[in-house]
DNA sequence: GATGAATGAGGTTTCATTCAT
DNA sequence: GATGAATGAAACCTCATTCAT
């Protein structure tokens, strides 16, 4: 479904140069961003010359796509072991927060490329990413709270998609807070307290109970609605 | 408060040069982002010389920040009204909203901009600009939710920076998803139809009740707590 | 006989604005040389406006000019008032020693701006520039040689001419190494310390115990020559 | 020892290549001084594009450095043949004097660019180049004085370090007014003939008589002392 | 006389991409 | 397949000089 964005010579390599790339490639794009990522270092980095990478990719935007694919892959990992669990909607949302504390402090790397494509200014580029990148995990999302929400679950009055959206927003800012620079510095004006120098339990609490709510409680329907 | 970042002789000209260098410094750094955005084009946009740009601002970052800073004064202006008044934190939390998806629709720039800074790869710049710009809505976020906290308006086991922050959180994404290119692909996404081709009063209400439960939700300690 | 390097309007104004003006240059040009300093600086360290400073001057080489003319005028005047006296050539010689250190120590600026003429590259203007700055000067010290050597107070077979420059070289070479930083960090590296931590009196008997053999000393021919 | 300022690739080219590198540059830099002197220019010269340039030197700083010190080795290699011989220190000297003349007159552009950094500016480069440059030549002349000093071949009143000094200022000097144009145009003033036009017989005796007599003259102490 | 805003050519440096070997 | 030397367009920034007021 998602288009490859290498040459074919790509695939014919080892493993251990394919990932030698990639992971070079990720630290470049993440620590400077796109535009101040230099594809000559990245080869450097990664151990082969530049005229090689240009035989495995066919400009450097190829190349970035294809670490970003790389690095949203292991986060969907992630989220499919969740999703596809049997779990309650308030249980896959706790575990949900729980793995994008662990996972964003683990792998700083991959949410600096997710921000960096969440500033892309190219709305083609940004289209085909965000289907390549949203598209499974918003799925994943949406039917469960519509099946939550047949359960009985949740409250009746929710649109399933904005909640979704909604949510997924909560763990998005979340994730950027753990790692990206200006996220973090929000974050520490926001809670008083860097987030490296905090355990996550309080935060999973709070958002649990925010999400918990936001998902459960539901006004009487009696009274004066606004009228 | 906030260090001036341009020279005393921008100080000295007329408004509506002034506003013309704004308008097309922002405008340029919206589109294209910081580091492919062209000073000498923003110069001509702005129909000035690019040696007097050079007397107005010592380098591009300073003309970006002083671009930053202009347009966010004017989300902060918006957001200050709002806080300001008597109404409760729930009614407060309505006008935000609906406040986010006005001022959002009508200042793409502003917005992408502030985008473009939640990128930011260099720290200190980070450091810089985010206590520059979420300081005070971060103080009235806080300061309302605590009140309405003493009041007993809102559940009484909330943490009310994490609830400011999980807030800021909503709107901020939401902002996001009504101008970023990558944003509002996801937005579609999840929503299924453009965000410009709908009716915000959906995504108000929807996002009210998320909230309003959020914060006013309480579970009844005695009973059955999970078991 | 030394052509004036200014405009008409320069001669106008009163001492303390051209002190102020040619103060302000001597400062910019000594320190940063030539190519490197800012007329526009200058103008502002002068208290005067950059348009006026054009009504004075036709270019940055007037400006520079004009100061390096004054700055070699205070060197003249020393010069003069020893070379005027009726004292032996050795005597002479020690006083040009000392005034020499004495006046870099106090005038760092004026030998600095000497410096950067003695790096010139524009044939015409180091034509130009020698003319007005080294005539007296050599005349005066050929001058007094011619007339020590009438007197038989040097030995007989040296050239005035070569010997005046000879001279001058060791006092310009002397100077620059009292200011110029290149030739500090040298004069260092030769005597083991730092120019500015020593007394000169060792310097000024070590250079006159030089000059005064150099000037005075006459092998007998008849005996043995090298043998 | 001396820190090299080029880039790993410079190092890897042909002589050819390097040499026609820095020729262009040495000519360039003579030509024109450091700040006037153009990269690009420099990279035409020698038949390279600009940005191969910069894969060989980081910085025109670098460039101008590494120009420097390969015009300096060969000023060392001549010196050093000179005084590593058993001749007594005059006939040393007589050989410096005339190799200072032969080389001044073949390798002009070496001595502007000495000349250029005798007027550099900064600080922390006229410390760095004076060491790289100044540090051989001034232990040579040393040892040799010291060591003519204890043979009794010079006054037994000198100061090895002042006069090594003194006798570099001497062939410094004549140097420049060999090559750089207002050093030139100075000898022509004291000399009366362009140095282009001239023998250089006379100066080496004339300049032979003032050091060997400065070196070797030494005064009755007992008789009259001045007065 | 006096001002200082305005100009714009020009120089250094970066880096994606090509291509001969 | 693999190399890495080579290219050159493009961007930021400086500053001598002009000129309208």
């Amino acid at each position: 479904m998602i288009k490859v964005h290498h040459k074919e010579a790509f695939e014919r390599i080892s493993d251990e140069r394919r990932n030698s790339i990639l992971n070079a490639g990720i630290e470049e794009f993440a620590q400077h961003g796109y535009e101040k990522a230099n594809i000559n270092v990245i080869a450097q980095k990664a151990g082969i010359s530049i005229g090689l990478m240009y035989k495995y990719f066919k400009t450097k935007e190829d190349l970035f796509i294809t670490c970003v694919d790389c690095g949203m892959s292991h986060l969907d990992k992630v989220l499919q072991n969740i999703m596809e669990s049997d779990d309650k909607l308030l249980i896959k949302a706790e575990k949900l927060i729980r793995a994008t504390c662990s996972h964003s402090r683990k792998n700083k790397n991959y949410i600096k490329i997710y921000n960096e494509i969440a500033g892309e200014k190219n709305a083609a580029r940004s289209k085909m990413l965000a289907n390549e990148i949203e598209s499974r995990t918003s799925a994943l999302y949406i039917d469960a709270i519509t099946t939550a929400l047949e359960k009985g679950d949740v409250r009746s009055d929710l649109n399933p998609r904005l909640f979704a959206f909604f949510l997924d927003n909560l763990l998005l800012s979340l994730q950027f807070s753990f790692t990206c620079d200006y996220y973090r510095e929000r974050f520490k004006i926001y809670y008083g307290i860097d987030v490296n120098e905090i355990d996550d339990e309080e935060i999973v609490t709070q958002l649990l109970k925010f999400i918990e709510s936001a998902f459960t409680f539901e006004k009487k329907k009696s009274s004066e609605d606004k009228k």
